[in-house]
DNA sequence: CTCGGTGCAAACGTTTTGCAGAGCA
DNA sequence: TGCTCTGCAAAACGTTTGCACCGAG
């Protein structure tokens, strides 16, 4: 791997992920940054989370929108998506070594990983959809 | 929900999905028919595989790679893609609704399903990397 | 001075959409 | 006839990349 420099950039990139409690997208670390930084392009944050996720330092995560998120939580751990608002919460489960096993029992497939995504109704949209 | 008419493009789109082992891509679909129906545009497929989705009849799958992929097996059932060839297959394993149970005492939201993915090796790609 | 980082804009791959015409119920 | 489905092309969307300049080491 390239050796990397010490960055502002990626320093204030990395800050807005890890410090944001829901999981931003790309374009939300931009329109945050914009402000402090207006001179800040959209490309160099892709460049720099890319570079984080390579890093190991964030991970990047599926979400039921077009749009990936980043999270820089790196305890393993599971995301619940609300399918009304989107919203995106982390979930700490312990990690069943069993089910990689099972799987690999099943397909033959060398199990590295597994991630567990679950789909819900967040307790707000809850309380919106019964008084609806 | 609109009424839908019984329409031969929408028919072998299903079909096209159905029998393909691998789960197919929209693009995939699409040159699949191309030959056997020059006319057929990918607004048609994709616009085709959102109503059968919508219906019910088929599954839309995340994967590793940017283009969604589709399954037209509706029993519940898990994924595992390689991370060197992209290949992707079926897992079949009991649904642990205590998994749903755990993630609601967790974040509070009302879960409604949980999904799988598994990340692994596929057994020709364990071939090929062990004779390298 | 060298090489990585940045801003900018263009390009990319996937998916959606507006429109006018075709065709089933 | 009415309404859905279709093909086509353009656009939208998130993301990547080429380029020239900037700046840290």
């Amino acid at each position: 791997m390239v050796v990397r420099r010490q960055s502002k950039m990626r320093q204030v990139v990395y800050d807005t992920v890890v410090e944001h409690p829901v999981h931003p997208t790309a374009e939300y670390v931009y329109e945050k940054l914009k402000p402090q930084y207006p001179s800040l392009s959209l490309g160099t944050v892709y460049r720099n989370l890319g570079v984080l996720v390579e890093q190991g330092l964030i991970r990047k995560i599926e979400s039921l929108d077009a749009a990936d998120r980043f999270d820089g939580n790196m305890e393993p751990h599971s995301h619940v998506q609300c399918s009304v608002c989107g919203s995106l919460q982390d979930i700490f489960l312990s990690y069943d070594k069993g089910l990689d096993a099972a799987a690999n029992r099943e397909s033959g497939y060398a199990i590295t990983e597994h991630n567990i995504s679950f789909v819900g109704i967040c307790p707000d949209c809850q309380r919106t959809q019964a008084s609806d």
